[in-house]
RNA sequence: GGCAGGUUGCCCGAGUGGCCAAAGGGAUCUGACUGUAAAUCAGACGGCUCAGCCUACGCAGGUUCGAACCCUGCACCUGCCA
């Protein structure tokens, strides 16, 4: 799991690593940082938000920021946000649903083990989980405002571009003061834990900085920011959470070959960036990939790549290599009625098999229903009637074919696929 | 509290009594071309027992042969005034 040292420690001052990785979109005074870094081990945070059952590969940036620092020798903190998650951090497509308070502790308690995989615990300069709850609970309201909101010009923070972009359209009080929860976060870290360094995405800018503002008044001392870019498709579009939703770390919420088929799906445009930000390969080792891949991006060599150090950072060798397994089954150049059935069951059980009962007559529109590739009997009507629905790599046309006979490898498989990409199995039994 | 405007399909947005499952754009899906890439062009894009039926235009009710469009009440949002 946890990526080879040795491959990983820059040479490099690690600032100057993030920087040829393209990972530092912000900073404060850099040099100072610099300066700081190199006089000896300094203790960082980087927090994640309850917002969901598990964290995706936007935040896998931030897990994965924070290893590179650590293996670089200094201390992080990762902090799950138990009370900034109660209250929402105002996004600009509008207010946030609420969770239950019980909710968003089990999603804390999930995370916080999610996140804890990516890094050591042990050693030296072992990373400590924290929880922001420990230090809001008990505080009185009263305490907060005159301790923490004295700190806070409304003027300036209406002039943050989230809320002014939400002026128009609504922002409650309790968003408006996400930021002081945030703030007081890297106060409370760095009066506890010495913390002198918050990293995050480039979104949270504003909030990290304003933790910076906050610490610099209360306590007159310079600590320092760190934001990594946004991570975005070729189109500008954010990376990760597109048409089939969400990337997601947690294999329950998408399995690994799903996992991995998002990865290996990355843009010519896009998939050399995403090996030196995602990855712990070096920049030597990328070269050499970049090169290959300028010669034949056919061969999707950097994509390939990409796809298993990402499957096999976030769940382990042997999934990704069943992962990998099933790619080259399913999308390989060979006839599917040559592979073994053991391979073919494999791979169909990796990208998700549904079961059907022979006596049902299951037809085409049946199994792109049941396997998930469509949302509905009319949306796999659809498909058949495009042209777009095959079995066994074989063209469809009409939707009420039945899955029987020649149709059934080992007369029992049939490989679904819709479009190009989309592959699932049905077992008919 | 008063006045004015608004709430339409995944998103933006047109539609003010029948020709509306609802213009247009975006997103998405499919096809052609390909390399599980991009770009381009083309088609599709509420659901179902699919030449028909059902559900839908903030919520509830009403007028009408017929309503997203008219009326009443309610909820929420925005602006102006107190």
């Amino acid at each position: 799991m946890h990526p080879d040292p040795r491959k990983a420690t820059p040479v490099t001052h690690v600032l100057d690593d993030l920087d040829a990785r393209g990972l530092i979109a912000h900073s404060t005074d850099r040099d100072a940082l610099r300066a700081e870094m190199s006089a000896g081990p300094i203790t960082y945070y980087v927090g994640f938000d309850p917002t969901a059952p598990s964290l995706h590969i936007g935040n896998l940036l931030q897990i994965l920021t924070a290893r590179r620092l650590q293996l670089a020798g200094h201390r992080p903190l990762l902090l799950v946000g138990g009370s900034t998650g109660l209250i929402g951090d105002p996004k600009e497509a509008g207010e946030r649903i609420m969770n239950t308070k019980e909710t968003v502790a089990d999603w804390v308690a999930r995370i916080a083990s999610q996140v804890s995989r990516f890094v050591d615990l042990d050693g030296p300069n072992g990373a400590t989980l924290v929880n922001n709850l420990d230090w809001t609970e008990g505080l009185s309201t009263i305490d907060f405002l005159r301790d923490i909101g004295k700190h806070f010009p409304v003027n300036r923070m209406l002039a943050r571009d989230v809320v002014s972009s939400r002026l128009e359209s609504g922002i409650s009080y309790t968003e408006f003061s996400y930021v002081l929860l945030q703030s007081l976060d890297y106060l409370e870290l760095h009066r506890r834990h010495g913390c002198v360094l918050q990293t995050g995405g480039s979104d949270q800018w504003g909030n990290i900085t304003a933790g910076v503002e906050l610490v610099r008044r209360s306590d007159g001392h310079k600590v320092h920011a760190l934001a990594t870019p946004l991570i975005t498709k070729a189109d500008g579009t954010k990376f990760g959470k597109t048409e089939s939703g969400t990337v997601w770390l947690d294999a329950d919420l998408m399995s690994p070959y799903a996992f991995y088929q998002s990865w290996i799906q990355a843009e010519d445009a896009k998939v050399v960036e995403y090996l030196r930000q995602f990855t712990f390969l070096t920049l030597d080792e990328i070269s050499t990939i970049e090169a290959e891949h300028t010669e034949k991006p056919g061969l999707r060599g950097a994509q390939r790549r990409l796809a298993a150090e990402m499957t096999t950072l976030v769940h382990g060798a042997d999934e990704a290599a069943a992962a990998e397994l099933a790619a080259a089954a399913l999308f390989g150049r060979g006839e599917l009625t040559d592979l073994p059935e053991a391979t073919l069951a494999a791979a169909l059980r990796e990208a998700g098999a549904a079961d059907l009962t022979a006596a049902d007559r299951p037809t085409i529109v049946d199994a792109l229903v049941a396997s998930g590739l469509t949302d509905s009997k009319s949306a796999a009507r659809r498909a058949v009637a495009d042209g777009g629905a095959y079995v066994n790599n074989l063209r469809v046309s009409d939707p009420d074919q039945v899955l029987e006979g020649d149709l059934l490898l080992y007369n029992t498989w049939a490989v679904i696929r819709k479009g190009k990409r989309s592959v699932s199995g049905v077992r008919v039994s």
